[in-house]
DNA sequence: GAAATGGTTCGGCTAGCATCGAACCATGAG
DNA sequence: CTCATGGTTCGATGCTAGCCGAACCATTTC
């Protein structure tokens, strides 16, 4: 089978408005489940079941069962990765007339990707921790180095205990919005949470935006400062 | 509008499969006329036309008329990347049954992404610049150290010229088979053209594939050594 | 000039697919 | 057991878009 058939069949998956949409909230990092995804593409149940069967049977989408509800999320990080990824090259060839509005401005700066944060803020936060020598990147790969590894502890982020899932502990994720890296993995996860428990910022369920309060943003920045 | 309707546009503009070959084949890098493409993808000038126009509409496609000829290319890496990473989603998530015959093989090992080397032996050539400390990573970005400029300077690449275009220099692009990044931008380019120069491999117009004579890649092995 | 070749435009055909109404299965609550 | 609710399956419908044949425009060549 040729290779254009190959990639057709994911582009193709995802060229479809309804469809799209879907996998756009998923991104937001909540497994959803049917009805409510139905809802936020404007579309009935069954609609959404037969477009949710296919991404499914594509290993685009994961589904959980629980009692009669079925939870829907993206299948791994690269297709969130893969979806930011469009985003930016959609964002790149719009219409200049168009540009960004002021939820859009939001979006840059803060938003969630997948699990762990995006925008402006996620990628000050990735410098910061690079900066201070927390993080380290070496051949392609971000590490967390021996200060790091002290320094999360303390925080009460057991680095070890990461290790020994399957998933990375550290990956670099494409920011579509500043075209630089930021923090994904397990510890980018596990910093998105500290952010949302402290109270410095709030993720209205159903938005990928996050919204810091003053305070918050103005700690958040003395944190990860370069 | 909503960002749904925006990853659509494009995705949906990939997901056709004639449209998908003509992208792929444009990843060679060469410029190709409408008719050589429509040839590729299996379909009458006049549909590869419709094609062409939407996808320069879009601006996926950029365009050169030279005489009664128009010369199509890719818009900007960043298609090209966009691409890689849906040959990558599109490789994890395809029926195991239908795995690798003996050209995807060959592709692995080298191939070209769009105007520099991909595969296996991208990596490596990747990983031993760095390693002989002629590039280096900081802050996400890839740059040519003083010892890099001293050192393409003598194999002819004039780092300083191709720091005057507006292109970048190094850039770093994600590899579908590998899961790690190749060298891209102007040095990658250029690097390509030297192996192609000296001979140590071939390019067969019309495929992706790049194959290495036995002594050729030999000396490349050796160079890139880590 | 005429002939050849690259490319686009137009019109009509067809297939595929997204969509919804209605019926149906499964789980949980009372 | 009965009812409510989440989810899927089926069938019918309508629209879109890919496709090609034919005609047409543009450029080069002889």
């Amino acid at each position: 089978m040729s290779a254009g058939l190959d990639i057709a069949r994911i582009a193709g998956l995802v060229g479809e408005p309804a469809r799209a949409e879907i996998l756009l909230a998923l991104m937001a990092g909540h497994a959803l489940t049917a009805t409510e995804l139905a809802q936020t593409a404007n579309i009935t149940k069954q609609t959404a079941s037969a477009h949710l069967s296919r991404m499914l049977k594509a290993e685009l989408l994961r589904v959980e069962s629980q009692g009669r509800h079925r939870y829907f999320r993206l299948a791994g990080k690269d297709i969130a990765q893969l979806l930011e990824h469009l985003l930016g090259v959609a964002e790149r060839t719009r219409s200049p007339a168009i540009r960004i509005g002021p939820r859009d401005a939001g979006m840059r700066k803060a938003r969630i990707c997948y699990d762990h944060l995006a925008g402006d803020l996620g990628v000050l936060m990735f410098d910061g921790l690079i900066a201070q020598g927390l993080l380290r990147i070496r051949d392609e790969v971000v590490e967390v180095t021996r200060a790091g590894q002290h320094h999360f502890g303390e925080r009460g982020l057991d680095i070890d205990a990461m290790q020994g899932q399957r998933r990375s502990v550290c990956r670099r994720c494409l920011d579509w919005s500043v075209r630089r890296h930021h923090l994904a993995g397990s510890l980018g996860a596990a910093l998105l949470t500290e952010v949302l428990r402290s109270n410095w910022a709030r993720h209205s369920r159903g938005s990928r935006l996050i919204t810091f309060t003053i305070q918050g943003e103005s700690l958040f920045r003395q944190r990860y400062r370069s």
